[in-house]
RNA sequence: GUGCCCGUAGCUCAAUCGGAUAGAGCACCAGCCUUCUAAGCUGGGGGUUACAGGUUCGAUUCCUGUCGGGCACACCA
């Protein structure tokens, strides 16, 4: 076997072999109903059932008024010969159960092993560009754990597009202008003036956490704050109010910047209110919108009819006091996008700004320059509540009440904060009890998937062989149903970075990898490696070391670490 | 009141555009280290998928309604 045949092997893309086998079957069959039906192959669940079924059958018994029985044998004599293909049996009410050849199973370790850090990457993507904006929090504060929840399924989610042939582009959109910024502002000037939020004199929505006093502190010391590349050096001029406010927001946003790179999030682009208006397209968008004849006058304020496009009630665009509401730079910015040529935006966020979604869109249908409706499209995740000591912790920055990023970093870890908060639903509200995931460390899923790495590479270091020749072993002995059951995992992976990308749901490569890790600790417990028969010890260490493989592969697209060694923790 | 999301084991969560007997972990009980890392493994109990209808060969999944929880409903962002 050579590494090219290998690559092309239909073991790799085993669900795509077998719909092109019934596709084929279905012409033959029946011709007139082939476009109709699309061939859908699913995973068995259960050993009996083989390892893949077709429901194809008894999707036709209907409009061919055959039964679905006869028509399950009919589509088998018309399947064409493939070598993957071990057993067919009828089942059920008209299930095709499709039993993969052993030796076909047996393949993938080669071909996993050759394609090392590729294996399981796909090109559904071809190629083509895509953004995903993210994060985006407001530079009035740090990252809290609601932005940390939005950090982790956003960045995991343009690993796992890029892994499925998608070239993505991270993006950071600051909201650098507007009323939050002035609140920011003042609140830090009434500290640098030594005015504290208990003082009555303190207004109601200003900032009143402990960190806005860290901002007037460095101000007044004359500190000097990067972000994006710019430097800014405080003048300790307490009136000067232009100064303070592109201090404070450069402050915070340095320590964003610290906290997204302790998180190992890196952005491509970042993007700025401040410049759509100081760039005029916030004007240009306006008149583009006064132009397509969906605005009108009313109140001493400009509307936009964005009920032409769905919403409930139109939305105000220009304020009586000659201000835009937030929205409008909004779809300023969204039409920079589709100009910049991603004609697939994804914007995850969180749920409590759904209401954007409608207005959005209304106002890039409304300037009618071939966006299509459905454009951008949104994850968004459900809120995290947050328990410590047993009880929820209310998040608010006005209040300054939160459990911050940084908090659960140096608390619970990166790689244990990322998988927590990757490895839920995003449609799911998500309880992260702080204490829970602190003292139970040991017990913590994500040690699991790590031990099960380090389990390897200990086997592997200990054999001392060199793991890049392992591809050529004889697979052959790979027989036990430990060892099948890691092989079907294995073959699992591509597909499964298919869904996952097609769905926009990262979790699920947390689920498998769980999975794959109890796979192999069994194996582990049940089977020695390091046995005397050379060809059997092969085998053997090829299979691990393939699964190792997978498990670096997927722990990167959640990007948590795969380490080589675990050290032990705790008073196991 | 209106819109969106959610409701699955005691707890935290899965279930691949509707599939066959709804699965894991934690907690609880009983076992496994002179052998490659016990942060592990093996076995056990635990369910009317909130409730009531509907669609069909087949529903945790789709539709309608009820109940319960969250979020959003400004000329705030």
């Amino acid at each position: 076997m050579r590494i090219s045949n290998l690559k092309n092997h239909p073991v790799s893309n085993i669900k795509n072999h077998l719909a092109d086998l019934f596709t084929q079957a279905l012409q033959a069959v029946a011709p007139e109903h082939a476009i109709q039906h699309a061939v859908v192959l699913e995973r068995s669940k259960q050993t009996q059932h083989g390892d893949y079924a077709c429901n194809l059958a008894m999707q036709l018994a209907k409009p061919m008024r055959r039964s679905p029985r006869d028509l399950a044998q009919a589509l088998i004599n018309a399947l064409p010969p493939s070598t993957v293909i071990g057993k067919l049996e009828i089942a059920g009410a008209g299930f095709i159960n499709i039993f993969i050849a052993v030796a076909a199973k047996q393949q993938i370790v080669s071909a996993a092993l050759c394609a090392g850090d590729k294996f399981g990457h796909v090109d559904v993507g071809a190629g083509r560009t895509l953004q995903v904006e993210f994060v985006s929090a407001n530079p009035t504060g740090p990252l809290h754990i609601g932005h940390g929840r939005g950090a982790a399924v956003g960045d995991c989610l343009c690993r796992v597009l890029s892994a499925a042939g998608w070239r993505v582009t991270r993006e950071f959109y600051y909201n650098d202008a507007g009323a939050q910024i002035e609140n920011l502002t003042l609140s830090v000037e009434l500290r640098c003036n030594g005015i504290t939020p208990d003082n009555v004199a303190w207004p109601d929505n200003g900032y009143r956490g402990d960190y806005i006093m860290d901002v007037a502190r460095a101000y007044l010391a004359r500190e000097a704050v990067v972000a994006d590349g710019k430097r800014i050096q405080a003048s300790g001029d307490v009136t000067d109010s232009v100064a303070l406010q592109q201090f404070a927001v450069t402050y915070l946003r340095q320590e964003q910047d610290e906290d997204l790179q302790a998180f190992r999030i890196k952005f491509d682009v970042f993007s700025l209110e401040s410049a759509l208006y100081t760039t005029g397209r916030v004007e240009e968008v306006v008149s583009a919108l006064v132009a397509s004849g969906h605005t009108y006058q009313q109140d001493d304020a400009l509307w936009l009819r964005t009920t032409d496009f769905g919403d409930d009630k139109d939305r105000v665009m220009r304020k009586s006091d000659g201000s835009y509401t937030y929205f409008v730079p909004d779809v300023a910015y969204h039409l920079d996008k589709w100009r910049r040529g991603f004609t697939r935006v994804i914007n995850e966020q969180g749920a409590d700004h759904h209401s954007t979604i409608t207005r959005v869109r209304a106002g890039l249908q409304a300037l009618n320059v071939g966006i299509p409706q459905g454009w951008p499209e949104y994850v968004l995740h459900q809120m995290v509540t947050v328990l410590r000591n047993g009880e929820e912790v209310k998040i608010s920055k006005r209040a300054g009440s939160y459990v911050t990023l940084r908090d659960l970093i140096d608390e619970v870890g990166c790689d244990a904060t990322r998988y927590f908060l990757a490895a839920r639903h995003s449609s799911t509200h998500l309880v992260f009890d702080i204490d829970l995931a602190k003292s139970q460390s040991n017990e913590n899923p994500v040690y699991y998937i790590q031990y099960a790495h380090a389990r390897i590479c200990s086997v592997l270091a200990q054999w001392g062989g060199e793991v890049a020749n392992l591809w050529q072993a004889d697979m052959s002995a790979l027989n036990s149903s430990y060892e099948q059951n890691l092989l079907q995992r294995i073959i699992d992976f591509p597909q499964l970075i298919e869904n996952a990308a097609a769905d926009l749901a990262p979790h699920l490569i947390a689920f498998y990898l769980k999975d794959l890790a109890a796979d192999l600790h069994s194996y582990y417990n049940a089977t020695r490696f390091l046995v005397e028969d050379e060809s059997i010890k092969r085998a053997r260490l090829a299979l691990i070391a393939a699964v190792a493989q997978v498990m670096k592969n997927g722990l990167d697209l959640l990007g948590v670490s795969a380490p080589e060694k675990m050290s032990h923790k705790g008073t196991m």
